[in-house]
DNA sequence: CGGGGAAAGTGAAAATGTTCACAGAATACA
DNA sequence: TGTATTCTGTGAACATTTTCACTTTCCCCG
């Protein structure tokens, strides 16, 4: 009900939820209850609620939620209805295969160009995909209607591609590039960073070592700077 | 100082403290304080302070942190010290990406293993990385030494592969199919979700005219099922 | 060798996020 | 039409995470 500042957290539940909807609706089902919904996808059915509510009065109290009418719901809050066109700089392993995602298409985001720096790289194509010079992006990128900037390119080169990305004046940025970047005000940037979830994978399986002595004294270890 | 449960949003800052320091190291800094970290890459010195304090007492009250010192105790903490060995489910260009992607190297990680249905790709070669059959999954891990597995097929085959991952003894598990999966007990899943990512930054486009109204009345819509 | 200053370590407070539990809205059915 | 039932929407309780602000420790320098 109020909107004055969702978390990301709720935002990213929605998507969730979108799935959820979609693969009921596949079976057939025309509606659910939060309980419904939360058992079958091991959710919490009182933050589903909490989540929708934030939106809107979306269900029927005693019978649940329409699913068709739910996911038209989502789907418009979450700007799914209207397709945004993707700019992925950077025409490596990482760009090609993003280029090819199919996750992209699904969720209504169309890959529209790469751009890369390296002359063998430009005009080549991946399926229907031109790669421009990176020199040319402000330009291609107005042309072709891109709103959405990917970094794909090495860490070292991310904060510089960045800055060329929001002159451009790009608003929502994905980033792979395993830096933090720092983007001014109204810019939206999200960056995906396998290093981290790798590196938490590492934590775990060094968990039974760590978690007491083996090691790894905790305390009056170094005292004096060497 | 207590090691009871840590938060995974403590360690996930961790790699990022660490990647601060190398950064600084390579400048040539001996130490840092938690001001000086906090201010240079815009993080919070409490945080940094409180994150490290969990496994000891690394710093010098009054001086900082030796900068040596302490990525050798990050490095310890993650377990980035030994040398984990990966095998990649599903060799198509995402998994290629995947085999060829620096970050696992630079944090030792080893990429032993790409595994596959398709006859056409088993026995292929992406550089020095072998395709196997899918059936061999247990044989090969065993053998080549994995500790962590990668899935890297699309969502409808997820959930398979994922119970070929922990019947084969794997504890440690990255999927990047857009799918949500349970693991049992002692088993340590990341999702790496991009169309999470994507829809949050839709969601951010299109904010605009959500924030009230513009074609969504939260309001005395719906109130029937049709 | 003792006082001043700097920065770590740490309880307590504030902010944020999740879960509970219940009032009330809507349906179904006698 | 009345009543039982169901399930939403939502304050309040609870839990977690972040930030503040203070105490303690240690170094530096005179």
């Amino acid at each position: 009900m109020k909107v004055d500042k969702i978390s990301e957290l709720t935002t990213n539940r929605l998507s969730i939820y979108l799935r959820c909807l979609n693969e009921l609706a596949a079976e057939g089902a025309k509606s659910v209850s939060s309980d419904g919904l939360a058992n079958r996808f091991h959710l919490n059915s009182a933050q589903i609620r909490k989540d929708l509510a934030y939106f809107g009065e979306f269900g029927v109290r005693g019978v649940g939620y329409d699913i068709a009418d739910l996911r038209e719901h989502i789907t418009k809050i979450l700007g799914l209805d209207k397709e945004h066109r993707v700019g992925i700089i950077g025409a490596g392993r990482l760009g090609a295969a993003l280029a090819d995602y199919y996750g992209f298409q699904r969720t209504n985001f169309k890959v529209a160009a790469l751009f890369d720096a390296d002359k063998d790289k430009i005009g080549q194509h991946f399926g229907e995909i031109e790669v421009f010079d990176i020199k040319d992006f402000s330009e291609v990128t107005k042309k072709a209607n891109i709103d959405v900037a990917v970094i794909a390119v090495p860490a070292e080169y991310a904060q510089g591609v960045l800055e060329l990305i929001t002159d451009a004046g790009i608003k929502a940025i994905m980033n792979f590039a395993p830096t933090p970047l720092r983007v001014s005000g109204d810019v939206k940037l999200k960056t995906v960073d396998l290093t981290i979830s790798l590196e938490s994978l590492s934590y775990y399986l060094a968990l039974p070592s760590n978690v007491n002595g083996a090691g790894l004294k905790p305390n009056s270890t170094n005292r004096r700077k060497k």
